[in-house]
DNA sequence: CGGGCCGTTGACTCTTGTCAATCGCGGTGG
DNA sequence: CCACCGCGATTGACAAGAGTCAACGGCCCG
């Protein structure tokens, strides 16, 4: 892991393209005050690292991945929003982390500077409950292996979308770079999940069926 | 790691230990109102996962580890609270992690309700930070090698510390769970840090010198 | 002086990452 | 309409990093 990567951005590429693509015209397409919708396509930027921190934002539709990249070109992804999360929260001035859209996605923004004064609003809350999200994937990250994290992730989205067989938005890459696993192995995990019936994976490779979700939770603990 | 754990509760036997002696005493040893200080021995617990989250704290001396036990008997430490921080925050009516002294320690426990009505005070502010460590933690624990880890824990803790030589105040393997490396790999590492002249260990093993801070920075990368 | 705890070190195992080949699907252009 | 191409996903073979098991050493404390 601490060699020189000899491929640094092929993962990454579909963000550097999104970005190259939007980033002329970012300034523009940034919304003017609060409450304003911002659609997105699929791979669109919705603020970069490095960013000023004038806005937060909140799902309508879709989904959007926040993540980090290292020096060497590798991605961590620290969570995906989906309808009804608030993201783009932090105390700096400039953002931490990239968030784009997994599809066609779109949001509202809201004005930091609102922050201060409307925190009765429901900001605490989603802070706190956006910290216990994280407690929780750094435990899964530190302390369990790639099919705990994967049936752990399946149970995860499930909860979160409303039928217990679905499409999962996102790529195995993604996957991967969200429980800190190499494709192959989010791949691997899933076919022994279905082998062991525990899933099944149709035939469109997005989408998912819980077929033993007792089963799962058991590797969740 | 999915096998029936052998030797289930032997690291946090402290833990468990601490916790058998403070809990039949620990009601009233809670604190009755806001602004009231605690003093805790080594290894006493603050609250524990499940207890109601009728307060928060902030440390005033000494370290505070905050972490989450898996059923096989597993531990995840998700941060370490030095002087200043505030902790035990969280969404709902049961705490979700377990806090413990590593050494002997003093908090301030303030009432949770003030939270909503008092949120204008440096609770947003350190809600935010303590979310950005989490994202830095998850970074850390998803993409980077045990040596980088050990670099990136040392780095940080001497920048929260005084001085650039300085005293761990926590065990290896507090180190080990917090940054999810077995024992052995954290001994391992620092040692290996040693003998490439990036840190020294004199002979008290808490004990710690940085010294090619830009060697390690590099390594952080 | 003895015991226990913490840390270190060595030998070996095993999970996961890496490299590489293949498959299937969808879009594109001839 | 069909062949081609590219991308995402799967699978296999192998390598490497970290975990496990075990032994040992030093230190503190009784």
């Amino acid at each position: 892991m601490m060699q020189i990567a000899v491929d640094p951005i092929a993962r990454s590429l579909p963000t550097g393209m999104a970005r190259m693509f939007v980033a002329p015209g970012r300034p523009a397409a940034e919304p003017a005050r609060s409450g304003m919708a911002r659609k997105l396509s699929k791979g669109e930027t919705v603020f970069a690292e490095g960013d000023p921190t004038s806005f937060y934002y909140r799902v309508v539709s879709g989904s959007i991945r926040s993540y980090t990249l290292t020096s060497d070109g590798r991605r961590q992804i620290d969570a995906f929003h989906l309808p009804g999360d608030i993201f783009g929260l932090g105390t700096g001035n400039e953002h931490r982390v990239s968030t784009e859209a997994i599809c066609r996605s779109s949001v509202i923004a809201y004005r930091r500077t609102d922050i201060d004064s409307l925190s009765e609003s429901g900001l605490v809350r989603a802070l706190m409950s956006a910290l216990e999200r994280a407690q929780d994937h750094a435990l899964l990250l530190g302390r369990k292996s790639a099919v705990e994290r994967i049936a752990i992730f399946l149970l995860d989205m499930a909860e979160r979308m409303p039928d217990s067989r679905f499409d999962l938005p996102m790529s195995r890459a993604d996957i991967g770079d969200y429980l800190g696993l190499s494709i192959e192995t989010v791949s691997r995990s899933l076919t022994q999940l279905e082998r062991d019936g525990l899933i099944e994976i149709p035939h469109g490779r997005r989408s998912i069926g819980l077929r033993d979700r007792a089963a799962l939770e058991r590797l969740e603990a």
